[in-house]
DNA sequence: TTTCCAAGTGAACAAGCGTTCATTTACAGT
DNA sequence: ACTGTAAATGAACGCTTGTTCACTTGGAAA
């Protein structure tokens, strides 16, 4: 039985993730040593096998997680009313999901051609159910009309790249707040949307 | 003086930095070694010192040739008439440059990291040249009321990250053509600087 | 108080790293 | 044919890598 008081293991795990994430972020998963995390946790390397079968494990963790939390919390978020109101939305909770989470955004583009063939399916298939929600609305729209686009994937795609990118300059002492880069985006998509005059 | 035939140099050392720059794409910096990139080119690891002082030179190279190259082919480029003639000349000459170097690309915005700060200081100040381009651009067309923009820097840096997105999806054998998918952005790029309805 | 075992240590392993350099090779100019 | 030298070799350097494992530690349960 494990351990109720005492054990480090529900500490150590999430503090290992942590750091790894950090560190890989910031130098990339093959520049980061086993023996940096470890000294960032306050560990010795041997002990994050503790916690992890072999570091490309680690690195797939790190990313699977982030998928998976990204789309429960899309989950647990009211996205209704019409296709715009349902835009509007999803485009507030991608900038106000992924904002806060920098690192994992990086590490979760950036790192994709470092996991093995069957990882990496895993982590694609998960990013393109988040896809699809986004598709779904675009659809709504298109049917009832409210929305005209001339490819619905390819829009797709774009919006995403045009919201992740925010996470590349925004500053939380920049020229502007997270609420006005918010008005700012959710005009930009909805203008993608529309037909031009 | 050079040799003019049977000189070596000009044949490899182009051959270096285009396996670097292939290498570096699929796997990150941190992830190939001299010897790797000695291979490829069909050479001992130590013949590399003869065209770079040192791995992070390399990369450095890499990406500052890459970015003037671009910027050097966007000065040649016409790009006149109206803003709004303008911004679409723009879009098609950034689809139709960065779309066959997606290993430049790639490499120049993910290693961007691994850059020492000085290096990174002077591929972010060509980086800025181009978007200043652009900036240019969106600010014709907002003097003489062909544009409205919730925020002109912010449309700059969207645009650019919707415009370069197309480099991590894009495949030649694809549901659609590069002429397709121009079009579509076009449309696109021109809807996000039009005043919604 | 004793027992037990999860958690962490620290040394060790073979392999690979970036870089240097004395030496060899082979071609251009004489 | 001879010379000079650019280009490449291949061995060597000290160091770091991911991973393993016999061993220690310290708190929970008995």
């Amino acid at each position: 039985m494990a351990r109720k008081q005492g054990s480090h293991s529900d500490i150590t795990g999430p503090k290992v993730r942590a750091a790894a994430l950090r560190l890989i972020a910031r130098h990339g998963c093959a520049a980061v040593s086993m023996r940096q995390i470890a000294a960032e946790v306050g560990v010795q390397a041997g002990a994050l096998y503790n916690y992890t079968s072999d570091k490309q494990t680690l690195l797939f963790d790190l990313m699977r997680r982030h998928m998976e939390k990204l789309l429960a919390a899309y989950d647990e978020t009211l996205i209704t009313g019409t296709p715009t109101e349902q835009l509007r939305a999803f485009t507030l909770f991608h900038i106000r999901y992924h904002l806060p989470r920098r690192d994992e955004v990086f590490v979760s583009y950036m790192e994709l051609r470092n996991l093995s063939p069957e990882n990496f399916l895993v982590v694609e298939g998960l990013r393109r159910n988040y896809e699809d929600a986004l598709e779904g609305i675009l659809k709504a729209g298109e049917a009832d009309g409210s929305f005209t686009l001339p490819d619905r994937k390819v829009t797709v795609l774009s919006l995403i790249a045009q919201l992740t990118g925010i996470t590349n300059w925004y500053r939380d002492d920049g020229r502007l707040t997270q609420e006005q880069v918010e008005d700012i985006y959710c005009d930009l998509v909805l203008r993608t949307v529309s037909a031009p005059r």
